[in-house]
DNA sequence: CCTACCGATCGGTAGG
DNA sequence: CCTACCGATCGGTAGG
């Protein structure tokens, strides 16, 4: 019996993953479940044995990535990091998030319109909550003269959206690599922030 | 006759006006051309008196405020500004842009997958073109000193990933004004790049 | 996990 | 610009 779960359970989670990669290629609702079962080898009507929905699908995919990006930043407070540091680690925990699992944090940026009440305003209210940590952070980095007087607001979008936007070099050809990347990424962005 | 092409080319802008705010609130997909004709006032067969099919308004949507920020990259050219205050100028405009089209903006940086061939193909090497003109100053700009060496590919995606960003800002309640918004999103990434 | 099928809705057309 | 309608496809269910 715990081999017939276990075998449940990855067959679930390889639908989750073929969901993703084509809720990233098509958008959600240009996504049929019948794509999506070719995909995975079955018949539509047989998806509905490992999954309730197409919506629920959604919600999975982008609440289990926001909810690691959400615990990457509590665990941070305790470290006694400087916040120039704390946005640094922030930049690159996210940047690596993109890098290794695009296709979920893809579907968790662009997507997440397709939500349906409760799970957008869960989704939304979270992701503001999750900005305004962000913002007193580099609140704190001005107050300790070791950041320009930027408008918080603006700092953290600049960050998130540049991040957002590696997007655009998974879907090229590929002539930078993740590390390079990544390294001109902090120190663009971080340059325009230091004093 | 005169007062009919008028009329009815009124009409047709109003449809793609309409058609693009949908598009960006509900996504292409999700928007039906029964929702979009309520929207008008209209039935849904009578749509087809102005445009010729779905694919058509978005392609319409896209390649006009496209061409628009491909003019004003050509006509800056002539201007006689350093890389510098090329890069600043560029990303005002595209600042200005989001921020007075931002339904059209929206459409094109996030539908522009819809799009078929040949106009996918059409779009995508055209933006390629342009990225490419961005890095070129990018890379005068450090050749000159004017600018650190950053990769100039990082620099760009940092650059229009930002200012596509600008779309949180106008779901949000708009604590900052448009001003507030440009100047520090200027400053910051300028910032970044000055030596 | 499949066959067989449902009602709803889709983009679009004919004809006036 | 409308009524009436088309074939295709959608997400999902029943029953095995």
């Amino acid at each position: 019996m715990s081999t017939i779960k276990r075998k449940k359970a990855s067959r679930k989670s390889l639908i989750l993953q073929k969901a993703a990669a084509m809720f990233r290629e098509k958008g959600y609702a240009a996504t049929s479940m019948r794509d999506l079962a070719d995909t995975v080898g079955i018949e539509a009507a047989s998806l509905y044995n490992h999954i309730k929905s197409k919506a629920e699908m959604l919600q999975e995919i982008i609440f289990r990535i926001a909810n690691d990006a959400y615990v990457q930043l509590d665990d941070l407070e305790d470290e006694g990091l400087s916040p120039l540091q704390k946005i640094e680690s922030i930049m690159r925990f996210h940047i690596k998030m993109n890098v290794e699992r695009f296709e979920e944090y893809h579907v968790m940026v662009t997507e997440w319109i397709h939500l349906e009440d409760p799970y957008l305003a869960n989704f939304t209210s979270q992701r503001r909550n999750y900005v305004q940590k962000l913002e007193a952070i580099i609140q704190q980095g001005i107050d300790n003269k070791e950041m320009q007087p930027v408008l918080p607001y603006v700092a953290v979008l600049n960050i998130l959206s540049s991040i957002r936007g590696i997007e655009f070099w998974h879907r090229s050809r590929k002539t930078y690599s993740a590390e390079q990347i990544e390294e001109n990424m902090v120190s663009h962005l971080l340059n325009g922030l230091k004093k």
